[in-house]
DNA sequence: TTGAAAGCGATACCAG
DNA sequence: CTGGTATCGCTTTCAA
């Protein structure tokens, strides 16, 4: 980082110690309880306009600012809708998911907390956010044990989502089950006639949640025909793919199911650059519908995945929370399709 | 969503309320004051061996956590570093240098936590923000006013760092000069003969924030030239793309420098597809650097960023939750340079 | 219509 | 070494 001061403003004024209700109270003459009902527009009680004016009028002064902690503490419970932050860099697909789903649980009134977890291990990490008492936990990718779900229900939580490979006992379950990507893969490859077929599999190990699955849902897709599956691992990056495109040929293989479309981007460049053909003499499809394999050349085919909607689970959210039911249920949302272009 | 009920699993057992300290004390045959030097390891206080096996082995079978609000309410403080969660997807570079940060707090003990504002305005967000009493508050892109970092800061903040195009009175500064990137491509362009120079500019609003200082940048550079730059609005889509490859002749231009390579690699596709030679007849520099530049042909120049490394940011922050000195400071930490491949 | 006071859960002082 | 107890900021009965 280069350090360059620029500017060196003067200091804030005096830090005053944090307004609190009472010095709003103090200013306008009235008690902590009056402050609270204006504030808080509580309409059981009445309070005259003047009285109202002076409330606000202090408060505003004083920059008051309510404390969320002690609101919790004495109401009992929050509104906080906490997920643990993805600590693998996530595709736009997930980003945008998590987008939509923040601004559906914000309409409904939740507050969305992403808590960075990283370092905490398994049910470590959850004593950490059932610390902060939220109202509901939605957990992706796996990991969570029925422990941890307990954890965080005695712990308060009035809905636990695992947005992931299997369901946990306790909690709701979207199921997303990407071995329903690597079998529509597979299934296509075989259609097509390939029978030895290569399977890219990221190294960072942080995306074997869902490169396994991949994996063996084409297993899958194989099983009971004369076609074989080859698991190759690649780092992601070009002298990788290179080294992998220049043993090719020895593999033996007529068709690559990469873990997405970027690592098929990757593997067709250098397949193309070792002088394959694609599709001729390898056939090659993705997965998760990027952008970018519609712009290479052969248009890249891919495996399309639905997602839920942010609207239909924060729904889902908000229902377990305000009944929770007595049993949990396991939704299966992924949906997964195969976009046939031009490379398979 | 797909709904396809899938399992039935019973109900948890009966809701307990939320066993606090005190139960775990009743359950121990201590006072609630015991319990918490056991759980914090209180150092001014030796307790006996057999009664920290009774603490803990009362407070696990109760499966008891300890409550963060009301914890931090006793404090006085907490250890919480808020962010204002994106809410326009964000590339793969940000992902990064944000999971990094994380990391890097994690290790000087504070927790990090994104807070979904989606939907709140300018000074409404802050405010809400405010009332989680985080010590430290990182905000990127731009948007923060003065009055917000004093809300801020009176409401207990101990550092407020911006992350965006300029420095906000009373906060702390990482300014990331996008002006830079744009100026950097510029100059090349320039210096490699170009003449008319075309600015790709993503249409979604949300991503001003950083196109318009590109643009600036490259507007800078031709300045005092006999270049002269032509704004083109684009929508991330291969229809747009094509009807701007289309009129692509009659624009006359003779470079195009696009958002990011994304864009670049959007438009280079269209404007191949149509016929016209790259570099030959028009030069394409895009920005971020990211691996799919380098599996284009021609392969894409790019402007490489250098972003502040999350643990000297960290560093930073931790700095100055410590000893809030009199006066903040501004740091430049957006590095740019072109990296020169072939398509320009 | 307003105020006094209890209490949410955890901590740290001060006695015992 | 351990136990009472005041306290953090806020909401909400209950009285006045």
């Amino acid at each position: 980082m280069v350090q360059i001061p620029k500017t060196s403003a003067p200091s804030s004024p005096a830090q005053h110690s944090v307004p609190t209700s009472a010095d709003v109270a103090r200013l306008a003459g009235v008690s902590r309880a009056t402050v609270s009902y204006v504030l808080n527009n509580t309409s059981a009680v009445r309070i005259s306009e003047p009285t109202r004016r002076r409330v606000h009028q202090a408060a505003k002064e004083l920059g008051y600012v309510p404390h969320a902690a002690a609101r919790s503490l004495r109401a009992g419970h929050s509104r906080m809708v906490l997920m643990p932050a993805p600590d693998v860099p996530v595709g736009p697909l997930y980003s945008q998911f998590f987008n939509e789903l923040q601004w559906a649980l914000g309409r409904l009134d939740y507050t969305v907390v992403q808590y960075g977890s990283v370092g905490l291990q398994g049910d470590e990490a959850v004593r950490a956010w059932a610390e902060l008492r939220p109202v509901a936990v939605l957990v992706p990718g796996g990991g969570l044990t029925p422990d941890g779900v307990a954890v965080l229900k005695r712990s308060g939580a009035r809905a636990v989502v695992t947005l992931g490979p299997d369901s946990v006992e306790g909690a709701h379950a979207l199921l997303m089950d990407h071995e329903r990507v690597g079998h529509s893969a597979g299934t296509h490859l075989v259609a097509g006639g390939r029978r030895r077929i290569g399977v890219v599999m990221p190294q960072d190990t942080g995306l074997e949640v869902y490169s396994k699955p991949r994996l063996e849902g084409v297993r899958r897709a194989v099983d009971g025909t004369d076609a074989s599956v080859t698991e190759l691992s690649l780092a992601y990056d070009e002298g990788a793919a290179a080294q992998l495109a220049a043993r090719w040929r020895s593999l033996g293989l007529d068709a690559v199911f990469a873990y997405n479309d970027e690592y098929a981007m990757l593997v067709m460049r250098a397949l193309q650059d070792e002088g394959i053909g694609i599709p001729g003499d390898t056939a090659v499809i993705g997965a998760d519908d990027l952008m970018l394999g519609r712009l290479l050349r052969p248009r890249l085919s891919t495996v399309h995945l639905e997602l839920p909607s942010g609207r239909e689970l924060a729904e889902l959210v908000d229902r377990a929370v305000r009944e929770p039911v007595a049993a949990t249920q396991a939704y299966e949302v992924l949906g997964a399709r195969v976009v046939h272009r031009e490379s398979s």
